[in-house]
RNA sequence: GCUACCGUGGCUCAGUCGGUAGAGCAGCUGAUUCGUAAUCAGCAGGUCGGGUGUUCGAGUCACCUCGGUAGCUCCA
């Protein structure tokens, strides 16, 4: 006798052995049953082909992001199999699915390349329209061991030693076999629409010390429109890509001669830049903070207090000699900004002290892992340090966070997650702060009102932290700002402030950052509004192009309006036609362009094109002041 | 750092089986003086990322090296 109760509450009795998929047929519809590819049963996933048992059951279809997974991993079998068809000798390991597809680890003395994805799809095709039913055996651990041995499967049998269950379930279909947890689709008609990606190296285990397999990348969905529509996404994201439109706009540069991950700034995006710099010291002087200059490079003394040089030290560029003495290049502001606090004695009167650092810190960062303005070697953190009595701690949180939400907001990010961050295993400071910290940030977190997780024991062993992800006009994750409680630096630094009663204390250090690296959010910011910025960030705001050789004098006296207005402004006086040199503009990007002709000879009104081609009439005062009051009055400039 | 792939003038790309490089755009010069996404003509520009080797001969093959790309590992 079985007791199934389904999502809505329904409660049904049955006495019959059978599998889910002819309970479903005969309890619920055929239509659910033909769309079923799992079962969860008391939260665990099961095949259809599981037989009945009692509990809270309800059926997954490819409506369900677990369906949608189920399948992948399934059309991660089936790529195996194509793959073991096509090129004998290759050996199977692990392929599940992740997020937007699957993979799947190979072995083989065959370098596989894009070249072998048609011949793969076509031969994972055949596989598919076979529909072939998807088994699950479950056979003893030696049992398998035995069998993948004799496959030479020596990967599997690995896993399944590792695994130190008595029994392990095998998945077949057709004539392919693999160890597997499961649950699958039915058959392998159930993957529909499918496309391989990529190749690429994998360690073995993800460990970088043991053999370099070949990873195949594959995405998998429902049927052929979302798969469109992903690999729409995925093209409009590559032209989106932060290091094509800045090659494009010339908003930056590396150079081989300089060095991996050192960004050069351009004119272009110089000015960004500036812009972006003068807009944080203006907020973070509103806002309270102070802002502080430290230098590039400290003694080694420094180095081993903050206990960089013993935890951080392969992140760190080698010492350069002076005077007999090691100075090190800054990965970090941070024991500057202690050294600032050490300078003298403080009373508990005198916190908070919040002190901003636009600084530049150079890391190492592994050659293999550089990427455009994301991943660099020398970058500029928007840092601050702030210092604090434990009782000030949550407030000083709470404006952190209102804090770098305005900057984020400002820059157009609407859509915001926050992780806390807590104590991992290994930790230094007082259990009782440690509580005490993380209960003031979760407290911050619930009042904000915004969603946010809990990453258990993956705060950094010196403090809980809170970190800020946006979310990018195409949808993507990206983590900008943090917070981070530090009780570690101000032990080993052993600073102190006077008390009410007069003893010294340890005041609480708090590391912040709202944009992150002044790189990295470049990087961002470019791909977020796809090279055309909003008009007060834009390289030239406006760009006037006169008809003819005889508007120039007419353009010239509009483009000294602007220029006396505040505005960044290029005069376009070549000997061209007005078509191209709007075509130009529009390719810049540029907000505004101005075409200066004898309508415009006394420049009462002047007709604006905006980006995206829309015009507009103005008398001229008029726009100069929308520009004017767009751009901020020219403040940030 | 590891694996795979890529590297031809500022940019995008062509270059067959190894026989000492070709186009468009950009640039320059000239003509044209023109109303909202490319006017016409001419000129100049590269020794093929760098190095070594194989060969009578290498952009084309091999090895080394630098840079980049996709991942893996890492990310205080």
């Amino acid at each position: 006798m079985f007791e199934v109760i389904l999502p809505d509450g329904n409660k049904i009795e049955s006495e019959i052995s059978e599998n889910w998929l002819s309970f479903i047929k005969r309890e619920i519809g055929e239509s659910l049953a033909r769309a079923a590819v799992a079962v969860s049963i008391n939260d665990r996933l099961v095949d259809v082909t599981a037989e009945v048992e009692s509990g809270n059951m309800s059926v997954i279809t490819m409506k369900n992001p677990e369906g949608v997974a189920i399948m992948r991993h399934s059309a991660s079998h089936i790529m195996a199999d194509a793959v073991q068809k096509l090129f004998p000798g290759t050996k199977v390991t692990i392929g599940p699915s992740i997020e937007n597809g699957f993979y799947y680890d190979f072995d083989s003395p065959h370098r596989f390349s894009v070249d072998d994805f048609e011949a793969i799809e076509k031969k994972m095709s055949e596989i598919v329209k076979g529909r072939y039913p998807f088994m699950r055996k479950v056979v003893t651990k030696e049992a398998a061991i035995e069998l993948f041995t004799k496959m030479g499967e020596n990967y599997k049998v690995e896993i399944i030693e590792d695994l130190g269950e008595p029994f392990v379930s095998l998945y077949y279909h057709g004539d392919f076999v693999d160890l597997c947890r499961g649950p699958h689709v039915p058959n392998t008609g159930f993957v529909k629409a499918f496309k391989l990606m990529s190749v690429a190296g994998a360690y073995w285990r993800g460990d970088e010390n043991k053999s370099m397999l070949q990873r195949i990348y594959a995405t998998a969905f429902p049927n052929k429109e979302s798969l469109d529509e992903y690999l729409k996404m995925l093209e409009e994201a590559k032209e989106r890509d932060h290091r094509k439109i800045g090659a494009d706009l010339d908003l930056f540069a590396f150079s081989e001669n300089v060095g991996g991950g050192l960004v050069l700034w351009t004119p272009n995006g110089g000015i960004v830049r500036t812009v972006i710099e003068n807009f944080w010291r203006k907020q973070h002087v509103r806002n309270g903070y102070n802002l502080v200059f430290t230098p590039h490079i400290g003694r080694s003394l420094l180095w081993e207090t903050s206990g960089h040089l013993g935890f951080y030290k392969d992140g760190m560029y080698n010492p350069m000699d002076i005077d007999g003495e090691d100075y090190y290049v800054k990965p970090m502001n941070c024991p500057f900004h202690v050294m600032l606090y050490k300078r003298k004695k403080w009373s508990y009167r005198e916190f908070p002290f919040r002190w901003a650092e636009l600084g530049t810190v150079y890391r190492y960062e592994k050659s293999g892992t550089l990427n455009g303005l994301k991943r660099v070697r020398g970058f500029t953190q928007d840092d601050a340090h702030l210092f604090c009595r434990l009782d000030q701690l949550e407030d000083e949180i709470k404006r952190v966070l209102d804090f770098s939400l305005f900057m984020l907001k400002s820059f157009e990010f609407e859509s915001f997650k926050l992780f806390l961050s807590t104590r991992p295993k290994e930790y230094v400071g007082e259990i009782e702060v440690w509580n005490r910290a993380e209960s003031a940030l979760k407290d911050v977190l619930e009042a904000s009102g915004l969603p946010w997780e809990i990453q258990e024991g993956d705060g950094a062993f010196y403090g809980p932290k809170i970190d800020i992800n946006i979310t990018d006009s195409i949808g993507r994750l990206w983590q900008l700002s943090t917070v981070q409680v530090d009780f570690n630096l101000p032990e080993r630094f052993d600073i102190s402030y006077t008390g009410e009663d007069g003893q010294e204390h340890r005041p609480i250090m708090l590391h912040r950052a709202l944009l992150g690296s002044i790189e990295r959010f470049f990087g961002v910011l470019i791909e977020h509004f796809k090279g055309a910025f909003p008009m007060w960030l834009a390289p030239v705001q406006v760009a006037v192009l006169p008809v003819s050789e005889k508007h120039i004098e007419t353009a010239d006296k509009l483009l000294q309006k602007l220029v006396a207005t505040g505005i960044r402004v290029k005069l376009d006086d070549r000997n061209e036609k007005v078509g191209y040199k709007i075509r130009e503009w529009s390719v810049q990007k540029v907000p505004y362009i101005v075409v200066i002709g004898d309508n415009e000879a006394d420049l009462k009104t002047i007709t604006v094109r905006k980006r995206g081609g829309e015009q507009e009439t103005f008398a001229t005062e008029d726009f100069l002041s929308k520009l004017n009051s767009e751009n901020f009055n020219g403040v940030y400039y």
